[in-house]
DNA sequence: CATGAATGAGAATTCATTCAT
DNA sequence: TATGAATGAATTCTCATTCAT
């Protein structure tokens, strides 16, 4: 944190600030190369040449093109993180179960709705490294406490039931949003569908329930 | 001409016999290629080395990589085909909505777990063709249709949640089955819980338990 | 010459009957393709194809791909040296030098009427082998002394001159019949004038015209 | 904002000075190649190797081998119509008809004598594209008009004289000039004589000549 | 830091030719 | 003789990466 002294418009480093833009140019050329070509058109010098910069500064700053599309996909999965982050304060809330579906929904599609295209190429296409995909797994593992924190004491297996309930409704919106190409029924259509499912589930999981 | 009799096994001409035997051959090793490796390492030089015939081979009986790819993925779409087919048998008779979740699950399942790591590669990282593309929609179309005529009458939109149980089912199965990379519950017990959320949906679906 | 003798049908050694037709039926094919689509694409598997045989009995016939397209250069040149020897009894034949300008030119139209997407492939695309080459030098040289002959005792250096017109004719027929896409004026029209420039340049050429 | 002044050798930047370097060395590097070796032996590693650069290097600055060869071709004829545009002036100018024919024969000697072999390969063998090749048949028909307007008024048909007079040297100089492989007389003697026939036309083809 | 020319390993594809049947 | 499956050297072209300026 700079000292919140008397300079006005603060001495940014230029050189650092410069560089941040470099890094931000190249990582949005790539992310919309990606997005808008798919992983086999991603390529070095296709994306200097769209960022406008040299082949070279790409180098600069990232060491390969596996490192470059790491990073793409972590500044998209770190806008994921924040919407999660955002979302569980909603749902950490004493919340009925019965509106958790909706939440658990509308959250899910907000989630795949940003840049479907990007992600759909990031999830499948690209050949992400370990250390990456590990980041989308603890997402994922976040997304599930969450809600097992939600239907704790409420469900049997309260954490099966989380993991039934977010990767089903992450998989199932995930194809309707990002994987679709001409499906029968609007997504909209059946992500109501999909709440109501959810919803019978969850009337249905209550411990009582099964055991009366 | 020949007896009409006995020929169970028809007279193969050892030259048509020896060319299905290298195109088996190469399909064999492209699929072993593809599921192990992936698309990225699928290269035209990799798979004659491992089938054992030389490049010329390749393309002696496929005209480009594209086509092999798209024959690799048609033989996995046809074995789905087929799989689908005997399953409807079970599901079309006039079968009980408690039943069909457990069919419908089951079913995807055994889909699924037909070489899933080729599946995963097809489904996802290889461009496949928009014959071979229209072809597995077909068949999830298909799908969809089976499980349609089934909940006729019994659901309100029956074909509405017929999409809504395959796409579903397939998502979700397909994540524990096909993508997953060391997730937290066993896909059996998903996939059971998977069985009670779709049995809720049913029972809670009834045209009747709506308009009451 | 067979002798005249009563056997009506003559047992025709079907072996060497059948021979020259494969040979015959390769030659035409390969003619074909060189004559529709050119030097690149004249490939031993295609024209085995095209002709209707196996690979292996081009190469029954054929050594090598050279020695096939030069035998498909020299059946060429076979017709191109029937013509020339028909046509230079009407030239050798006291023939009024006016008239001679007519007969060449004509001549020299028709020898390159006769197939002329062929011909164009095969002087200038298809690499011939130098005993081809030679032999259509020695065509050339013919068609120079048969001109020649007529010439003799009528004009100043009569081979000098029989070598103008033979090698302007054939280069100009060549160009206007054989090479020309789309070019201004009618060969037709372009022959007569040739036919003009040719008498001419005869007129003038007499002995007593330079010398008186 | 730089001196306006005595700038007659731009300030080449070094990068662009080490490019166009590299692209000659490519050009002509390709030029020999296929003068000495002909189309067959044209080959990008070939031509690579010859210019001492990488074959990356090649396609840098050509996209394919086909606009390479193309390039050489435009290279070739944009030398003719250097030849032509120099030669035209001398034959716009109120020229007498017995000066044509040597200027005309001249011309077509000197534009032929410029690299023969690589002139006959790009003539025949090497298949260039539909824009090179409307290129040269724009040089030649630049060549009919610049004659067609000295004979125009003085002969009949002056266009179609045109023509044929540069047809038919072109044709009979590319002969002698460029396919001979040892041919009878010496090209110049042929030339000689062929002046002698383009004179003799013209002579003849004067308007009153037929008229009278 | 930035540039962009240069590199070269690697991948797809073709086709003349061989040879077991 | 005829067949046609199989071969593999040769060729075009791509693109991640390096490095001199």
């Amino acid at each position: 944190m700079p000292p919140p002294t008397q300079r006005k418009t603060p001495v940014r480093q230029p050189k650092q600030r410069r560089s941040q833009d470099t890094v931000n140019t190249i990582l949005s050329a790539g992310a919309r190369i990606l997005a808008e070509a798919g992983w086999s058109r991603f390529n070095t010098n296709a994306i200097a040449a769209r960022a406008g910069v040299s082949i070279g500064s790409v180098y600069e700053y990232f060491e390969s093109k596996q490192v470059l599309v790491d990073a793409i996909a972590s500044a998209h999965l770190a806008r994921g993180e924040d919407l999660l982050a955002r979302a569980s304060a909603r749902i950490a809330h004493p919340v009925d179960l019965e509106e958790l579906a909706g939440i658990l929904v509308r959250g899910m599609v907000a989630l795949h709705a940003e840049d479907p295209r990007l992600h759909r190429v990031l999830s499948s296409e690209a050949p992400l490294s370990a250390p990456v995909r590990a980041r989308a797994e603890r997402l994922r593992l976040h997304f599930v406490d969450v809600v097992a924190r939600v239907l704790d004491g409420r469900t049997k297996a309260p954490r099966l039931a989380a993991q039934l309930l977010v990767d089903t409704t992450d998989a199932a919106v995930h194809r309707w949003w990002v994987d679709d190409d001409g499906g029968l029924a609007e997504p909209q259509q059946l992500a109501a569908e999909l709440e109501r499912m959810v919803s019978a589930y969850l009337r249905e999981a209550r411990p009582m329930d099964r055991a009366g």
